[in-house]
DNA sequence: ATGGGGATCGTCT
DNA sequence: GACGATCCCCATC
């Protein structure tokens, strides 16, 4: 996918109206509307990739496409999606879809909360969608190993994104790379 | 409506 | 040994 190819922050705000869903172990899907996501580049002081090739961080410097999965405060998962095409990385948080196939799924494994608090969070949208460490790694729309989907949906509706410093970092915190859909 | 704190552990200093 | 790209509950206003 070529758009996956460009740099993080122009990755981050056209990903916002793309599906992203997932095949579940079952056959079933999974997913939603991309609506909020951030950028991390390997300049910016706020991204795990920030002071070079680590561990965790390693497949962030992968190709365009790649899913990085890191696990943070102990008990939560958040998913990214590898961007640019030098391997230099940077990468797309997925902060909150707009659910839209197996909501029953989802909200069982979300504890049955209302659906408006399904996916609203890095974190909550990654237990809704059962994303964890064993998805590290693996590439978007692979037919070889299909477990990622994004695609750009039929009726395309066009979406009002609003740019803002993002959410619950202390470095670099004057960078607008946040883009929410506002609607 | 808003804010403080607890849960919980892999990763890096 | 400290802390985080978070979430949720409960307290208080």
């Amino acid at each position: 996918m070529d758009l996956l190819r460009k740099d993080a922050p122009i990755v981050a705000r056209q990903l916002i109206g793309y599906e992203l869903l997932v095949i579940e172990d079952d056959g079933s899907t999974t997913g939603g509307i991309i609506t909020e996501t951030e950028a991390y580049t390997a300049e910016d002081a706020a991204s795990h990739s920030h002071k070079g090739k680590t561990k965790r961080n390693s497949v962030m410097f992968g190709e365009a496409g790649v899913i990085y999965v890191y696990f943070t405060y102990g008990m939560h998962w958040c998913m990214n999606i590898v961007t640019g095409d030098t391997g230099g990385g940077e990468a797309v948080l997925i902060r909150a879809i707009s659910p839209t196939k197996n909501l029953k799924l989802m909200n069982q494994r979300r504890n049955n909360i209302e659906d408006s608090l399904l996916t609203n969070g890095p974190a909550k949208l990654c237990q809704a969608l059962g994303i964890t460490g064993r998805d590290n790694g693996l590439k978007i729309n692979d037919h070889k190993q299909p477990r990622f989907i994004l695609k750009r949906p039929v009726d395309t509706k066009s979406y009002n994104i609003e740019s803002t410093k993002r959410i619950g970092i202390k470095k670099d915190t004057h960078r607008l790379w946040r883009f929410v859909a506002v609607n």
